[in-house]
DNA sequence: TACCAAGGTAGACATGTGTATACTCCCTGG
DNA sequence: CCAGGGAGTATACACATGTCTACCTTGGTA
């Protein structure tokens, strides 16, 4: 019953039904809904199907918001990650000139870096919208349940981020673990809302990029600068 | 109809039932619900009035939500405002030596802001809870009117930090304005998710504090940085 | 005095909702 | 081969919701 041990393979290739009210939901909630507000009956009218399949595969509604969330939490994480991996290697391997040093901080690549990683994200963004939608609303949304399951997925970007500026060197070394998981966490929080703007105002698009990475870069040079000067007590 | 050209003191005397279809509309918001989620037989029975009382004073639950939105943006603006001019104010009597100096910066003058900012914050954000709670989550709600509306009341905060940090010279004045608009809109909007935090999660308040406080801290660091360093483009 | 608009109420209507029971179809395991 | 369970459907019920029309009360004004 609910399918609890099962691989996500495994769910997408059982019970149509199911697919059809997962996919329902997505349709209404990435539009005006909210994942809370939606009727067992609605969704089962969008996904064309009898309401009494609903109860088939879900126990309530806040049952399939988990499962959609959890969806794409696994849709979303190891991608994202794997692009700020691929980001992070091509801009290490086409090191240019060291142009501008800053308490031994190399701005240059951190600036490519950024650049890189934001291009991808936002490209990333361009091709699951619905997935950015739910997922920042839900975060702020009205159920606790979802609330603090999206908490997680969240702090789990967050810690892959941190993992991989450690890993690639993103921050000097200096910068302590913790003060690079509050940045990361920052970045990625932030990164996920300006998602919004992105997804909302087509027509600015090439701004709200160049607005992310100068944020990015802002978060990256305030935390060097200040933990160089033994100013972080985290 | 509808109250169009009143003031808030006007509004707030007038019409019992309205106010108390408000007050239930904040009560019931504040613990679970989502302001798009509330049904105006819901808030009629909240606030033991008939529903048909709700058409009297509200065209339907969006209108509601605006002018609940008003009402908030009115309650927090001005006080948010005074409450950091007061602790600018504050910071910069009390100069201390200047300890550490970096590009022209003042970090010890920094910090001390930082620290009386944030603290009255978050005092502030304790005694109006409800506010911030939806406010939050409005900002990422379903309805795309209370999220423009929101928006604008975000994007005001953030233009009234603006203007204090130039008045005030919290940044020196080589930072460009476009860059203490993005910094403060940065500033605001982290402020304001990490409110839900420190409301939520009562037994943590200290450790927020502090975390908001290095983050305001590091954007501002980032920013004075990367300007003096002539890497903005904004 | 008479009036009238605003605030609040009452009852009724069609529609939507969550849920329960009972039915059919198809596939797979023994 | 056929029993049984998973998936989907049909019908029904009690209740909640938004909205309509009509009515009552009150305070100010012509």
């Amino acid at each position: 019953m609910h399918d609890e041990g099962k691989t996500i393979r495994e769910r997408a290739s059982e019970a149509p039904g199911k697919r059809l009210l997962l996919e329902a939901a997505l349709r209404l909630t990435s539009t005006q809904r909210s994942l809370s507000s939606l009727g067992l009956r609605e969704l089962a009218r969008e996904a064309g199907l009898n309401p009494n399949t609903f109860y088939r595969h879900f126990r309530d509604v806040d049952d399939l918001g988990l499962t959609l969330i959890g969806e794409i939490s696994t849709l979303l994480r190891q991608p994202l990650r794997d692009l700020r991996r691929e980001a992070a290697q091509r801009a290490v391997k086409d090191e240019g000139p060291m142009l501008q040093r800053l308490l031994g901080i190399d701005l240059g690549r951190g600036r490519r870096v950024c650049h890189e990683t934001v291009t991808l994200f936002f490209d990333f963004v361009a091709e699951h919208p619905e997935a950015f939608i739910i997922g920042v609303r839900e975060l702020h949304g009205a159920s606790p349940l979802l609330r603090e399951a999206l908490r997680q997925v969240m702090d789990g970007f967050a810690s892959d981020m941190a993992e991989d500026i450690i890993e690639f060197k993103l921050l000097p070394a200096m910068v302590g673990e913790g003060t690079v998981r509050q940045v990361s966490g920052l970045i990625s929080r932030n990164l996920f809302e300006l998602s919004l703007d992105y997804i909302g105002q087509p027509q600015q698009r090439e701004a709200i990029r160049t607005l992310a990475e100068e944020q990015v870069l802002m978060l990256f040079t305030g935390a060097s600068v200040l933990q160089s000067l033994g100013q972080l007590r985290i």
